[in-house]
DNA sequence: TTATATT
């Protein structure tokens, strides 16, 4: 369907007006706590050969979506040497997923980073630094949908409800902005799948104690698993957004500081610069264009492949054509491509919006092909 | 049915 570019403005239009309602949440820092024995100081190694992370590995939760990797980094950075660390993004739009893995060189710097920075408000954020849980099918999709729940009922009263069928990782009641009144809808996640599977068939259509109706128990709808119409509609009205807002591509200086100001004031640790932004060198391409207004497409990554540019080009109009332009021996992305759309005016509306759109950590730059022949 | 809890 990927083919059909020149129905995606009909299908997105339909969703564009949908209403985003702002709700504020209550959320418990329940901390997931290293697993396994205490053992010394330093990487442990099993005798099986792979590393016991479970003292230095640590997830991140709740970063403010415009946080990158750089800006990640440099923050867990400041409190000891990180082995490895990773951003989490949406593989195809490349958005962060706000959240993050950490895993220090040393315990006491794990440690020290849940004590420093658990809790630190970025932006309207509150992240929550917590030992990550060894990673295993059996913790996915443990999350779970709760509805029907008496107003009254609090956090505390759905987490004893729920307690008894596993250990709770988080829970959530969601509540009217306005009156700060229990929208009777929250979330649960248990540690384990099964726990949750369990949860269900023991509450699903149940009446809490002395409730009048009974809670409606489910599974919780999975973000991660959009629809491809989904993630085009987010990615329209992502550039919906840029297109009517003021076009803000002139300089991506990412400080950490403006995201730890923009909070309460509250400076917790000296800041730190950072400069992600390469400077890009102009590239101009030859050759006549064919039908159609054909756009040039810079800073890809080696990954990228056609399925993207059908992605960030198709909600803007009708696209005939893309082309990524590989290397020959590796065959990865050189860093370019086309895209060839019909219609001047929506051809210009997709490098209005797109141009200067962050795409992964990546700046996209995005133009009307030149025919100069050689670059500066 | 939340902006995003397992790389």
């Amino acid at each position: 369907h990927l083919g059909n570019a020149d129905r995606w403005p009909l299908i997105l239009t339909a969703t564009k007006w949908t209403a985003c309602q702002i709700i504020s949440t209550m959320e418990t820092q329940v901390s997931n706590g290293p697993s396994g024995t205490s053992l010394p100081n330093g990487p442990v190694i099993s005798t099986n050969g792979s590393t016991d992370d479970s003292k230095t590995n640590l997830i991140v939760n709740y970063l403010p979506q415009n946080m990158t990797q750089e800006e990640f980094k440099s923050l867990f950075g400041s409190i000891g040497e990180i082995e490895s660390c990773k951003l989490v993004r949406d593989k195809i739009t490349g958005q962060s997923l706000g959240y993050g893995f950490v895993n220090y060189v040393d315990p006491n710097d794990a440690d020290k980073a849940i004590n420093t920075l658990n809790g630190l408000k970025l932006q309207t954020k509150t992240i929550k630094v917590s030992y990550a849980r060894p990673s295993s099918a059996s913790i996915r999709d443990a999350n779970l949908y709760v509805s029907g729940l008496p107003k009254t009922m609090s956090q505390k009263d759905m987490e004893q409800l729920f307690s008894q069928y596993g250990r709770i990782i988080t829970s959530r009641i969601l509540v009217d902005q306005v009156t700060g009144i229990s929208r009777g809808v929250g979330f649960i996640r248990f540690d384990k799948r099964n726990e949750a599977e369990e949860a269900i068939k023991g509450l699903n259509g149940q009446k809490p104690l002395g409730a009048a109706e009974p809670i409606t128990v489910k599974f919780a709808n999975n973000p991660s698993q959009k629809t491809g119409q989904a993630l085009l509609t987010q990615l329209y009205q992502t550039a919906a957004r840029r297109y009517t807002g003021p076009l803000h591509h002139q300089t991506q200086r990412f400080r950490l500081d403006n995201l730890l100001n923009a909070s309460y004031g509250v400076k917790r640790f000296s800041p730190i610069t950072i400069d992600s932004m390469t400077s890009l060198a102009g590239v101009n391409l030859t050759g006549p264009t064919g039908a159609g207004w054909c756009i040039f497409v810079y800073n890809l990554s080696p990954e990228a492949d056609e399925s993207v540019l059908w992605q960030l080009f198709g909600p803007f109009g009708a696209v005939t054509n893309v082309k990524v332009i590989r290397d020959f021996t590796t065959n990865k992305c050189k860093g370019f491509g086309f895209v060839t759309m019909t219609n001047y005016d929506e051809a210009a509306m997709a490098i209005a919006s797109l141009n200067g759109y962050r795409l992964g950590d990546r700046v996209l730059q995005v133009s009307f092909k030149t025919s100069k022949q050689h670059k500066a």
